[in-house]
DNA sequence: CGTAAAATCCGAAACGTTTTGGAAAAAGTT
DNA sequence: AACTTTTTCCAAAACGTTTCGGATTTTACG
């Protein structure tokens, strides 16, 4: 593979010379610079970015740490659409990014920071990594510069970007008080996942707002998991006849709640009324259509590499980034809505 | 950052030692590794990929092309699942994986080629490239290993790894003739996708041993897009009444098309049979479920990356593996099964 | 004890760039 | 003609690693 050496040689000129021809610098003779140009076509010549980086001491490169970069996870492509959103603003620098996910064996072995430091990344971004990972400290007390999806850290080096799930959850809940639901359920996650304590807050703040009562015995945790969501909220109707509306924490969760209000030969949303989060492909295709929560999950993803990027080149006026929220609604709220 | 050098210094060896010791050779002694290793561990030591890399020639980093990844491509999220799977096969290596999207901007000005070239990847995964792409061609003939996505170019340098698709769209009208439909329409993809004239050959094949006609009329492209397969059903459904059955090259078609026989207050399965390819995720969640060839695409990613490192390695049989695929059989076919 | 073999170590070159600090040549100014 | 300035070029060092070829020390053995 064709060096700048080999330019060099041919051209009858020094590879400092070449170097700086190619690289657009002024103290180069317009007539050399073409002819170094001509002779690079020729060549083939591509530069070798490894020992670029290695003199320059950066590599042009981020990494994407991933956790849900497996198989189920397609089920809500959220890991997806972060990960497009990324590669979309990443395509339109001279930045390239790396992928590494920890569910797999290295995993166990490397460290995120580890992994960051060997591949030289000159930042990160994480992406579903759990709060309570050691790891997560452990990059975050690094010097690598990185932003985090939804975890509210902020300090030199780290940034996050996130949604407003606080007011994202109240607008739904006030959507459903709106339609003159005076007791509502909540099917929440997972109680380490800081959405969640979020969401959480959302609906209460709806709840007292409207001055309705506030029952801990009516939030339940449906750990993100269908089957789950499924059994709670069976558990609740029959329980609590009184409850007419459901908002979960997630739509799949929130289909799942369908599925058991059906169940027990009631209708959705003239009975029970429900609303989700996320608005994944599915919630739109559902019978009923899903009312929901959106995020822009790809917008997340494409800020948080725009941030990022802004940090590396110390062109970043702040550090956090809070993303609006959609509330769209279907008919699993509103009969015949459109 | 400490480096080689820092912990010879210290340890009082030369960095040829420390290199050495590190790397596990046998010719330096226990003790002076186990004091290299301490001395390692307390500087935090990290090797620097990049300049081991320019001296061994080689990155062990794989690079993934893809197009479509994009935000619509969540819809049927076949980049997703072959990302992870290649993901979850790199993870078990000491590989890494450079994502380099082909819908970026990036891609005028530069060619897959130099992409690879810049960055030192060891070899690549193409996938979603399409048949026509002028840069195809470039990858293909430079001497970058390469393993294509059901794309059956196969070279020294080059394999790949796809499914039956002949098989799979034989499998899948044989099911609607087993079914006793003797009028079967296809909606396929797009005249250019190599996958289309594979399942096109299914079709007529299967026809051919049930001794029914093939019709040319009868097959219709839907450019993999719901709005135009749904047109073209409707159209097919007006103008053959004949027609019982339908086969169509995605899923996302094959919803379109139910939809299309809705419309015109026809039943599914009833009246009209409906049968897709893909398997996505939502085909088990529509109404009625649909009927569908499933391919393991996750598995594709998974064997296209192993396939790709074992021709690094020099240890690849054969550059060439052929997935099977899986009638699911579901409502939009047989009424009540199971 | 002397020598061969084995074990342990190391200096220096190499990988392909960028950059620093000038040097040489050309052009401009008195 | 004698300077200054500008333009154009380059040698060498540096980045952090691996590896080749050999040197030195220790051990084994007669």
């Amino acid at each position: 593979m064709a060096t700048i050496k080999d330019i060099a040689k041919i051209a009858g000129v020094s590879v400092t010379t070449v170097s700086r021809a190619l690289n657009g610098y002024s103290d180069v003779n317009e007539n050399t610079r073409q002819k170094i140009i001509e002779i690079a076509k020729q060549l083939n010549y591509s530069p070798n970015t490894l020992a670029r980086s290695l003199v320059m001491n950066k590599s042009k490169t981020i990494g994407l740490l991933v956790s849900g970069l497996k198989r189920e996870s397609s089920k809500d492509n959220f890991t997806f659409e972060v990960l497009a959103g990324v590669n979309q603003y990443v395509g339109e620098t001279d930045y390239d990014m790396i992928l590494f996910s920890t569910n797999s064996t290295k995993q166990r072995e490397k460290t995120y920071t580890q992994l960051c430091r060997e591949r030289r990344v000159d930042g990160a971004i994480l992406q579903g990594i759990r709060i309570d990972d050691p790891y997560l400290q452990e990059v975050v007390e690094s010097d690598i510069p990185c932003v985090l999806i939804d975890i509210p850290i902020e300090s030199e080096t780290v940034g996050y970007v996130t949604t407003d799930n606080v007011l994202g959850a109240r607008k739904a809940v006030q959507h459903l008080i709106d339609l003159g639901h005076k007791n509502i359920a909540m099917i929440n996650g997972y109680e380490f996942a800081l959405v969640s304590q979020k969401r959480l807050e959302g609906y209460r703040r709806a709840l007292l707002e409207a001055n309705l009562p506030f029952y801990t015995h009516w939030v339940v945790d449906g750990k993100f998991e269908e089957e789950i969501a499924e059994q709670e909220a069976l558990r609740l109707l029959k329980q609590y006849p009184e409850i007419t509306a459901f908002f979960c924490a997630s739509d799949l969760m929130a289909l799942a709640v369908i599925k058991a209000v059906k169940k027990l030969g009631k209708r959705v949303p003239e009975d029970i009324a429900v609303i989700g989060y996320d608005d994944i492909f599915l919630a739109s295709y559902s019978t009923p259509p899903l009312s929901t929560v959106a995020q822009n999950i790809f917008a997340m993803g494409y800020e948080a590499a725009k941030l990022l990027i802004e940090m590396l080149e110390g062109k970043a006026e702040s550090h956090v980034k809070v993303l609006e929220t959609e509330l769209k609604i279907r008919e699993s709220t509103v009969k015949n809505h459109l």
